[in-house]
DNA sequence: CTAGGGTTAG
């Protein structure tokens, strides 16, 4: 049977001719069982498929073997099964019950096999709470690092911690490895301050560290720091690799920080840092969230392969460009390419379909969808509302919200009010607005929709009253926010900023351009006298919109073309557009608008003042 | 056998 095994494996495998094993130091067992162990060893990691590997251990059931022997074969076997792409986790587990006193060596494979599996779950931390129980054998460092990253995966923070206890008490502490893990699972579970407590008792920081490091300040926003960070690990000579500027190039995105993060794409290009998968899809993202289509498209097409998630980032980057024709054209290549679209992909689709008002289109999609086996969820719902509102067919859209078995969510009928508005459809927009007020009574961009919509149909009375509860709930819009990057460094103005420290001579500025802006002729529409009546804002004035402060801070500081990032959607701000082209011919220069109406996320129950205007 | 990575509606 072996030698069977050894003549299927082909003449490329030939078993090895010299013997390490005999001058093994502190081995009982003869030569002869060494060499058997060896040659099972051998076998084992060079089964081409599982089928084969079932008749190995078969063979290994049935033959008279040394108990010693027995056993080594099988820790091979679970080693295999729990951990090769060939392998198969179950199998792992059911051939790791035969062996009688398994090796630390087995524990191991088998809490890293199943901590890697598709849909992880705790088992891997549950097995070495029975090992520590037992006591026998006794966990080294691999299973430390193992166990933690078992945590980290499933943000068991809890048990980590305990096993970061055992990891001080059983003298780990000092193993780089573990140190690592433990940054990594510290920043997974979104613990910051101590992800950085153990990073900084490292006394040899690697590149592993640093990377966690940086990708844990990412996840929880801490997009300043971890560009800090960056320029630290360079500063300590630890050179980035692909990893890491995975985690760069993400928080890039995550500020919008286009100069910086085209710096670092050109980083990769210079040191030929090789792009992958991952990498490919962050600068495609970055890109985009950029307001920088063209060279996310660019990085795309260049991509030797892509998979859902690359396809996904393209799709959605011309989603929130408004770009639906080139989403549904991509999305098209991609089917081609025989690539399966996921769950996100058709969010990607079904919200391109929703910004191009493309409903046919969109339903089809949706189907196609149902049809892939993809259960819609909340937020496949939220855009095929959004977009049957969006075209006029607000009635079926509440049909939808109302018949279907969907978690309520303000922004779905966020959108039905937004629908109502569109189409002034009083009736149904007052029983929406009442129950969106029920169900988000704090958000503030919901009184101001809900404002609009009384106003389009003159219902001055209710408006006002409106106004009066706003008050008494003491809601507050969050401002809209703009951003312009100087020399690598990105200036952020909320609406009525006052912290820039260059706010005084801004402000002169500013009101030189409101002046001249108004001389030029252009009045503020009915959006801008709305906000002027609900916030008392000055007779006369422009409003101190955050793109505004933007613009002056771009024209004070650059001859280039002032680049400025909105977080608004401006497709349905016609004044924004009509007062930067004002500027623009003004002061004779090129104004350039990155929509980022996506890029900065505000938090449940605050306002992203679209409809501010 | 160690540790770090990409896409998610309005």
């Amino acid at each position: 049977m072996t030698s069977q095994l050894v003549r299927k494996l082909g003449s490329a495998s030939r078993f090895p001719s010299d013997h390490p094993w005999i001058t093994r130091a502190g081995s009982f067992k003869n030569s002869q069982e060494l060499e058997e162990e060896e040659r099972f060893a051998f076998l084992i990691r060079k089964c081409p498929n599982m089928r084969v590997l079932r008749q190995l251990h078969a063979h290994i059931l049935t033959r008279p073997l040394p108990l010693s022997t027995f056993s080594f074969a099988l820790s091979k076997i679970t080693v295999f099964c729990a951990l090769s792409p060939l392998g198969n986790i179950d199998y792992a587990r059911l051939v790791f019950a035969q062996i009688s006193r398994p090796s630390i060596f087995s524990w191991n494979s088998l809490i890293k096999g199943c901590s890697k599996i598709q849909n992880p779950s705790k088992e891997p931390i549950a097995l070495f709470q029975k090992l520590t129980e037992t006591g026998y054998p006794v966990p080294n460092s691999f299973t430390m690092a193992f166990v933690l990253k078992a945590c980290a995966i499933v943000t068991a923070f809890e048990e980590g911690l305990q096993v970061h206890s055992r990891v001080l008490k059983d003298g780990f502490g000092s193993s780089s490895f573990v140190q690592t893990s433990l940054v990594n699972f510290y920043g997974k579970c979104e613990e910051i301050g101590l992800a950085t407590k153990v990073f900084d008792e490292m006394p040899d920081r690697n590149l592993v560290a640093w990377t966690a490091m940086i990708s844990g300040h990412v996840r929880v926003g801490a997009v300043d720091e971890a560009m800090g960070l960056f320029r630290e690990m360079q500063k300590a000579g630890v050179e980035p690799d692909a990893v890491t500027l995975v985690s760069v190039v993400s928080a890039c995105a995550a500020a919008g920080a286009l100069d910086i993060g085209s710096w670092v794409h050109a980083y990769i290009e210079k040191h030929s840092v090789l792009t992958d998968l991952e990498l490919g899809t962050a600068l495609v993202d970055m890109y985009a969230k950029c307001g920088c289509i063209e060279r996310a498209k660019q990085v795309f097409v260049h991509m030797p392969v892509r998979d859902t998630r690359a396809w996904s980032s393209m799709i959605m980057g011309f989603a929130y460009h408004g770009l639906s024709e080139d989403a549904i054209g991509v999305f098209r290549q991609m089917l081609e390419a025989e690539v399966m679209p996921d769950r996100v992909t058709f969010i990607g689709i079904l919200s391109a379909c929703a910004h191009g008002g493309i409903v046919s289109e969109g339903l089809r999609f949706w189907s196609l969808m149902l049809e892939c086996g993809i259960e819609p969820s909340v937020e496949h719902y939220g855009c095929i509302v959004d977009l049957l509102c969006r075209t006029g067919l607000v009635e079926e859209a509440y049909r939808i919200v109302t018949t279907t078995n969907i978690p309520s969510n303000p922004a779905t009928w966020r959108s039905l009010l937004k629908g109502c508005k569109k189409k002034k459809l009083s009736n149904l927009g007052e029983i929406v607005a009442r129950y969106l007020l029920q169900l988000e009574p704090l958000n503030a961009e919901n009184y101001i929709v809900i404002s609009n919509l009384y106003s389009s149909v003159s219902q001055w009375e209710k408006m006002s009253e409106l106004r009066k509860e706003m008050k008494e709930n003491d809601v507050k819009p969050i401002p809209g926010c703009s951003s312009i990057e100087v020399d690598g460094v990105v200036h952020e103005f909320e609406m009525g900023d006052q912290s820039h420290p260059e706010v005084k001579i801004l402000r002169e500025f500013m009101e030189e351009m409101a002046k001249r802006v108004w001389d030029s002729g252009y009045r503020p529409s009915v959006s801008d006298v709305l906000h002027k009546v609900m916030y008392e804002e000055k007779e006369g004035a422009l409003g101190e919109h955050s793109e505004r402060f933007a613009i002056a801070y771009g024209l004070l500081k650059t001859r280039a073309p002032v680049v400025i990032r909105v977080v608004k959607n401006l497709r349905v701000c016609g004044d924004c557009h009509e007062v930067i082209k004002i500027i623009s011919k003004i002061y004779e220069r090129e104004i350039i608008v990155r929509d980022r109406v996506r890029f900065h996320k505000f938090v449940e129950g605050t306002c992203s003042c679209k409809d501010y205007w």
